[in-house]
RNA sequence: CGGGAUGUAGCGUAGUCCGGUUAUCGCGCCUGCUUUGGGAGCAGGAGACCCCCAGUUCGAAUCUGGGCAUCCCGACCA
């Protein structure tokens, strides 16, 4: 009897699950919307913290830590990220529990209040700019390039999983600079990083552009973004880069004597992506039969299952498929041989088809005979079955056309969605999509405004956001 | 925080309107035999504070009141 599977339209919860799952705390309202990552899902995240990671090092970044909690007063020192934030921020107001006395368990012990609350990191530009305070006294101390990869919260009034979490994973950067034109750079490098991440390992088409005003970063001058499309036609900002001018700086007086020997406010970005786009991973590539991993970030490349009918001759097989595990292996792929008897051939297939591994090998009693084996790869669904002689290198270059063909499909799907005439069409009816963003490379041409009427000379990029 | 829906076993559910034996079915789980090239078959078995609290009643999954949670749509998302 075949299991009825979750089918794309019904949305991708079911997806998740395998990656994440809703944390089971108590019923209390505040805790609702946590996550825990399991540990394939995890892995995943590894990927892109790994490569991310080194990107960062490869700009000249620094990995820090910085506290997890930041002093209530340090979130009034901005007046525009003030205004633009610290509202739904979990606040710590006690330091000790105590014996309940009227009964078991135990209580906050109302004595060990705290005489300023704390709040759990919602960002932490202000601490770092704090921080920052005391390691600059001079230009010969710029720039600093800080990245810190922690958990942040923010009480989201509506959680959604991977997209909108009470508590996310993510990186951070925060850097320093003698010159706006220098902090200016390193707003759109870090942007072009982010850009060059999602598409070259996470196979996923990006947009780069301008926020408009309305959408900035509170305390930025400027914000820049990713965004991203997925096939439910929705846009999700993947990542941003924020060029804050010198607020933080004046908002934590952190001055530097420049060269010619007067005091000078430093200028500040920062910058940041979340495993928000694990999200984004699955609704760019999912299919109905489950996740499609793009080969740079998927745990398991190669699942291979093994068909046969008794111990003789999986113990045959064993041996038959060893050196091909190894092959393989030295190609630097990951490979799963997966002979546990209790599964059945189907059900490994659809196992790791749900899995979003990219390539399965099936090896049965037929290709021993024949010295062949089926090779069957995820985005295509396509099977094959061909010589063992020299499956590793149709294997490796397996990898390179899958992670092409996902980005390839993804970007016909972002092309077909970005004729700008239409988009303006279904802007008239759905006034729900937005400015997701104002493209780098936007052609300058003569228009006119189709909310306002007023002549204008520059398209931008509307749509419905997550 | 507004509008709508929902809450029954690990998961998905029937039953709720119109109260009445031992709460239905499927998946999954356990045992045994047979199986293995696309989620195996048969037989047996375990598993449920029916979201919580209070009320009505001889009797509540079912009716009433209150609470909590989840999902969807808004607002919000720095």
């Amino acid at each position: 009897m075949a299991k009825d599977f979750p089918k794309r339209s019904e949305n991708y919860s079911e997806w998740y699950n395998e990656l994440v799952v809703r944390a089971d705390l108590a019923e209390q309202s505040a805790v609702r919307g946590c996550m825990v990552i399991k540990p394939y899902g995890y892995a995943i995240w590894e990927k892109m913290h790994d490569q991310l990671d080194r990107m960062f090092k490869q700009t000249g970044h620094q990995n820090a830590y910085f506290p997890l909690f930041i002093p209530k007063s340090f979130l009034s020192r901005e007046a525009e990220h003030v205004e633009g934030f610290a509202k739904e921020c979990a606040v710590v107001t006690h330091h000790r529990l105590m014996n309940d006395p009227n009964g078991s368990g135990v209580v906050v012990d109302p004595a060990a209040k705290l005489e300023e609350e704390l709040i759990v990191r919602p960002t932490s530009e202000t601490i770092i700019w704090s921080t920052y305070k005391n390691w600059i006294k001079s230009y010969r101390d710029l720039p600093i390039l800080c990245n810190q990869w922690a958990n942040v919260v923010r009480w989201e009034m509506r959680t959604r999983m991977f997209l909108r979490t009470a508590e996310f994973l993510w990186q951070e950067g925060h850097t320093a600079h003698a010159t706006r034109e220098e902090a200016e750079a390193e707003t759109r490098k870090m942007l072009e990083v982010y850009a060059e991440f999602a598409e070259k390992y996470m196979a996923m088409p990006v947009l780069k552009g301008h926020k408009s005003p309305n959408e900035r970063f509170a305390g930025a001058l400027d914000t820049l973004c990713i965004e991203a499309m997925m096939q439910d036609g929705k846009a999700l900002q993947a990542g941003t880069s924020h060029f804050l001018g010198q607020n933080f700086a004046k908002a934590f007086e952190v001055q530097f004597l420049n060269k010619q020997n007067t005091l000078e406010y430093v200028w500040a970005t920062s910058w940041g992506v979340s495993t928000r786009l694990m999200g984004a991973l699955i609704m760019t590539h999912s299919d109905d039969n489950g996740l499609v991993l793009p080969p740079h970030l998927a745990p398991i490349h190669v699942a291979i299952v093994p068909i046969c009918k008794s111990d003789e001759q999986q113990r045959q097989l064993d041996e038959h498929i060893a050196p091909i595990v190894k092959a393989l292996e030295a190609k630097g792929l990951v490979v799963k041989y997966d002979n546990r008897p209790e599964y059945k051939p189907g059900w490994k297939f659809n196992e790791y088809e749900f899995k979003g591994v990219p390539v399965r090998l099936a090896i049965g009693p037929r290709d021993l005979e024949n010295g062949t084996c089926e090779v069957c790869r995820r985005d295509t669904l396509e099977k094959i079955t061909m010589p063992i002689e020299g499956i590793a290198d149709h294997v490796a270059d397996l990898m390179e056309a899958i992670q092409s063909n996902l980005y390839k499909k993804a970007a016909d799907f972002l092309c077909h969605w970005d004729g700008t005439v239409e988009t303006e069409e279904r802007i008239k009816e759905e006034t729900k999509a937005t400015i997701r963003c104002i493209p780098f490379d936007a052609p300058e041409e003569e228009g006119k405004c189709i909310y306002s009427g007023k002549p204008s000379h520059r398209r931008v990029v509307f749509a419905r956001s997550y």
